[in-house]
DNA sequence: TATTGTTATACTCTATAACTATA
DNA sequence: TATAGTTATAGAGTATAACAATA
């Protein structure tokens, strides 16, 4: 910062604190609204959203892991509010007796059906509103891009389980 | 999801998606990497990497909370922390009784001198790499121009402190 | 032996509300 | 009365490690 700081340019540092700071607010914004109309944390509408996006609204826990950058136990825990909730259904799996299959119930499409307008006027009027249609297609192919290549590169948060070499 | 979604069509949808995902997984490899490196967290980083920026390292709690997406009582105990370690002081405004100035000391500054180098590496290697100077320019005015307009536009972090009507 | 998932636990973080002091 | 900041508190979330069960 201050001077150029070593390795980044100033654009390259704009560009990364504006990608920060929007994150920030677009995620507080679309929280806060989850909350009050659906009592959904983000989190745990992701994971509603997935499965309802997922065919048969099944996925193993190790699917919904993946994904999300969340650990393996976070999941348990969310996973297991939205069970208390009725929202989702757990049950084994036919192939692989130690995996669980998570089922969006009824009642867990209902409120994602009932919260996504709101959620979706959010995101509209925070992020696209101030943007052009060529915008929106340059923006979607370069995150789209960054994201592969993140996903793709190095250490993802689906590491290996059984390392702790992670210096700390 | 599913059928285009009430308001956002596929195009948004994945842009949307696109920039929770790449911030998420910059934010983890980020935050791992300063808790590794310097025992920070990435909000106890932005908070020094704005002072460290700020005229003679100092800036008052307001100055800090407005930028940072963060309640007061967050920032009083994130700064508490790092006051704690030395990196921070705290001091009386001369202008203003009611203010407190923070400013860095030398241990914060050469606490972020070190980090940085390591910091700025996984922020180019993740975010940068996959980018062309064009894709640089492009995402830099992009999301400046969408983070000036969430600013500008309604509720803000900075909310009025007195007011409940969260709706909640 | 490796993988899937859960649990127990400990801790970090965050927000709300109440409170003090100055403008 | 409004603003700046702190504190107490209480709760949500997260990760680590240990564990059970299946592959």
């Amino acid at each position: 910062m201050t001077d150029p700081a070593p390795g980044l340019n100033a654009e390259q540092l704009g560009a990364y604190f504006a990608l920060i700071e929007v994150s920030s607010l677009l995620q507080y914004a679309v929280d806060e609204h989850l909350r009050a109309d659906g009592d959904l944390s983000f989190v745990q509408f992701q994971i509603l959203a997935r499965l309802v996006d997922a065919p048969d609204g099944r996925l193993r826990m190790t699917d919904l892991a993946d994904g999300l950058v969340y650990s393996r136990s976070g999941l348990t825990y969310q996973v297991g509010l939205l069970d208390k909730r009725g929202l989702i259904a757990r049950s084994a799996s036919p192939d692989d007796e130690r995996s669980v299959m998570v089922t969006v119930t009824a009642a867990g499409r209902d409120l994602v059906a009932h919260v996504l307008p709101g959620h979706v006027d959010r995101v509209r009027q925070l992020l696209f509103e101030p943007m052009t249609g060529t915008d929106l297609a340059t923006l979607g192919e370069l995150l789209g891009r960054v994201r592969d290549h993140m996903r793709a590169t190095p250490p993802r948060s689906a590491k290996p389980r059984a390392r702790r070499d992670r210096t700390a």
